[in-house]
DNA sequence: CATACTTTAAACACCC
DNA sequence: TGGGTGTTTAAAGTAT
């Protein structure tokens, strides 16, 4: 039987087209001028063709001509001009230049009548290419690694994109050279799947493919359409890429740990540093670098070899960018069938639970259940985005996801009511990367109230709110809670009068609510601290690298904990509420690590983030004097005295 | 199984 | 009188 990913890329690809690598893809233009995939070409179609080809002939004698200077000018240019804009220079010239894409049928016909020269070929292609380039979302660089953005970017860019559209070109004409010799036919009603992959971007099966291709046939392309330094890099970097480029993708065993093999370069790099001997681009005596395969008798020889063969260069460089690519296709895959999944558990799940007729807690249900499922879905620890509702915020998420860190997977109460007949408790860090996603999607947020309103409370400026600016700090927050608002609002009341960690002020204007952290924190170890399976828990799917959001993770890093310092993209909201995260956690590990006096709520880091389970009665924060130096007076948040300690003074200082 | 915690619902009081 | 706020009780589900 096929594995589950093998089934779905085929189903995928066979059928439904609802590859979202479409989205990127130069080629989609050409689909969505109305084009339908039949290849099934009239003459009227020809005539048009014959038109596009003229056109594109002149255009593609106009790109040589640029493409040329650009490159002398790229060619002389420092380094640091492209710092600026470094996936726009080339594409978008030469986008604009062209704005009409050629549909891949025509693409075909220009090839088989054989108009262009191999240069003008190339050019044709490369200018597709480049449109496909100018929609990379730009955060596609932000997966270079510093040494890479230092680099020649443009030159790279080229590189790059001649290697792409060298691939591009030897698979169209693989595939014609299939089609002539009767072996593929293209039927009207199918989509032209031959043609497909390049546009709707590499499913890996189609990569793979497309690799084997390029290495097969690179021998008799080697000599057109090359009159570029880089080429040699197509040609020998790719040849014989196709073996390790599957097991890169195909077998996880292939990677060091297992798991991870498909995951960017960067968390690779990170395991390696784990496990010095087990390096992902060595296996089996072979280096796996995309296109190698040297043999190394010895991780010596192939650190020797890696330092050698794959230093940094334009070659080396051009080759992670397609393995970026690999990845980000990949991801983006992962994205698109999230989504789907989701959509068909919202189905399925609407449909079940109707007949019960009780909107709004169904509703609650359903949608917990379904963020549950979703993340359920990628089980095998892929750096999935999350599902927005929206696709601008997917490569948002993918970025930072390279990054890892133990301190996301330390969440405080986390509602699992719901979900636990799935058995498959929420991530952290799925929390902490859908943050953004809880923004947009309506998916009920995994804490609890008093986890909320707390983290609302601590928010605020005067770490004091009233019941109103909770309530909008939770529409704000979160759409889930922009409906069903009686319920909600009840339970938000009910909690802040249950727990007396929430404290009502009197005010001038009324009455706010504060946090009072001993309450706090005395309350929850009862929760989560003594579960060690759930802390082991966090810990394993540590292991899976989640991805996370990289503002929380800046925010956590810089809140002491030590282990994982990034840099910090300060998202305020993130933070704060990374902030209150980590506090609860620190609340939890502290009850659980230790029985000495870091009993500071706020300020007690993560220095014990490794378990020691020392489940013992925790001391009463109130015989603990040290540093708890935060005692409960009843109208601040003893968090924060050391800079503010005034605050049952009716300061009437309410902002908002 | 007991206990604690959370959520939801609802009744009620108070105040503007 | 009605809505917002706050308190309280009850019930049910879940975790420990």
């Amino acid at each position: 039987s096929l594995s589950e990913s093998g089934l779905s890329y085929s189903i995928q690809n066979g059928s439904s087209g609802s590859n979202h690598l479409l989205e990127c893809g130069s080629l989609r233009e050409g689909r969505s001028n109305g084009e339908t995939p039949a290849v099934d070409i009239g003459a009227a179609d020809l005539a048009h063709v014959q038109q596009q080809q003229q056109q594109a002939l002149q255009v593609a004698r106009q790109l040589l001509l640029q493409q040329q200077q650009q490159q002398q000018v790229s060619g002389l240019k420092s380094p640091k001009r492209n710092d600026k804009q470094p996936a726009l220079q080339v594409p978008v010239s030469v986008a604009m230049m062209t704005p009409q894409v050629i549909t891949p049928q025509q693409m075909q016909q220009i090839l088989q009548q054989q108009v262009l020269s191999p240069q003008q070929l190339q050019v044709l292609l490369q200018q597709q290419q480049a449109l496909m380039l100018q929609q990379w979302p730009s955060h596609f660089f932000f997966f270079l690694p510093d040494f890479l953005q230092q680099q020649q970017v443009a030159t790279q860019q080229l590189a790059f994109q001649q290697q792409l559209l060298q691939m591009q070109q030897l698979q169209q004409q693989h595939l014609l050279s299939l089609q002539r010799q009767g072996l593929l036919t293209i039927q009207p009603g199918q989509p032209a799947l031959p043609l497909q992959p390049l546009a709707q971007g590499m499913i890996p099966t189609e990569l793979q493919q497309l690799w084997k291709e390029v290495t097969s046939a690179h021998t008799a392309e080697e000599t057109t359409g090359n009159n570029h330094s880089s080429l040699d890099l197509t040609t020998t970097c790719v040849s014989s890429s196709a073996p390790s480029k599957t097991s890169l993708i195909m077998n996880p065993h292939a990677s060091t740990n297992g798991q991870l093999s498909v995951h960017t370069p960067k968390r690779e790099s990170l395991s390696h540093e784990e496990h010095p001997h087990s390096h992902p681009l060595y296996g089996h005596g072979v280096c796996k670098w995309p296109g190698c395969e040297a043999v190394c008798e010895d991780f010596q020889s192939f650190l020797k070899h890696l330092n050698s063969e794959h230093a940094l260069d334009d070659r080396s460089t051009a080759q992670c960018r397609v393995q970026m690519q690999v990845v980000q296709q990949l991801e983006l895959q992962l994205a698109k069938d999230k989504e789907r999944l989701q959509a068909m558990m919202t189905h399925l799940h609407v449909k079940s639970t109707e007949p019960k007729a009780a909107p709004q807690p169904l509703n609650l249900v359903s949608s917990v259940t379904l963020s549950k499922s979703a993340s359920e879905a990628s089980p095998q620890s892929l750096p999935h985005t999350p599902t927005t509702p929206t696709a601008p915020l997917t490569p948002v998420t993918q970025g930072p996801s390279v990054i890892t860190t133990t301190s996301m997977h330390t969440v405080g109460p986390i509602r699992r009511r719901y979900s636990d007949k799935y058995n498959v408790p929420i991530s952290s860090a799925d929390i902490a990367q859908n943050q953004e996603f809880y923004k947009n999607a309506e998916v009920r947020p995994p804490f609890t109230y008093a986890s909320l309103i707390r983290q609302a409370i601590l928010e605020s400026p005067e770490k004091q709110l009233t019941l109103n600016e909770i309530y909008n700090w939770f529409t704000r927050m979160f759409a889930y809670f922009r409906r069903n608002a009686a319920t909600w609002k009840n339970a938000v009341r009910h909690n802040l009068s249950l727990h007396k960690c929430f404290v009502r002020v009197e005010n001038v204007k009324g009455a706010v609510w504060t946090v009072d952290e001993v309450e706090f924190q005395k309350r929850r170890p009862q929760k989560i601290s003594g579960n060690p399976s759930l802390i082991k828990n966090m810990q394993s799917s540590h292991a899976y690298c989640t991805p996370l959001n990289a503002a929380l993770q800046a925010s956590m890093a810089e809140n002491s904990i030590p282990l994982y310092t990034t840099a910090s993209m300060g998202n305020p909201t993130l933070g704060n509420l990374a902030s209150a995260i980590r506090e609860e956690l620190n609340g939890a590990m502290e009850h659980t690590n230790s029985n000495e006096s870091d009993s500071s709520p706020g300020r007690s880091p993560m220095q014990a983030v490794h378990p020691v389970h020392v489940k013992e009665e925790p001391l009463d924060p109130e015989e603990a004097e040290g540093p708890l130096s935060l005692v409960t007076t009843a109208n601040h948040s003893p968090d924060f005295d050391h800079d503010r300690d005034y605050e049952d003074e009716p300061v009437n200082e309410d902002m908002e």
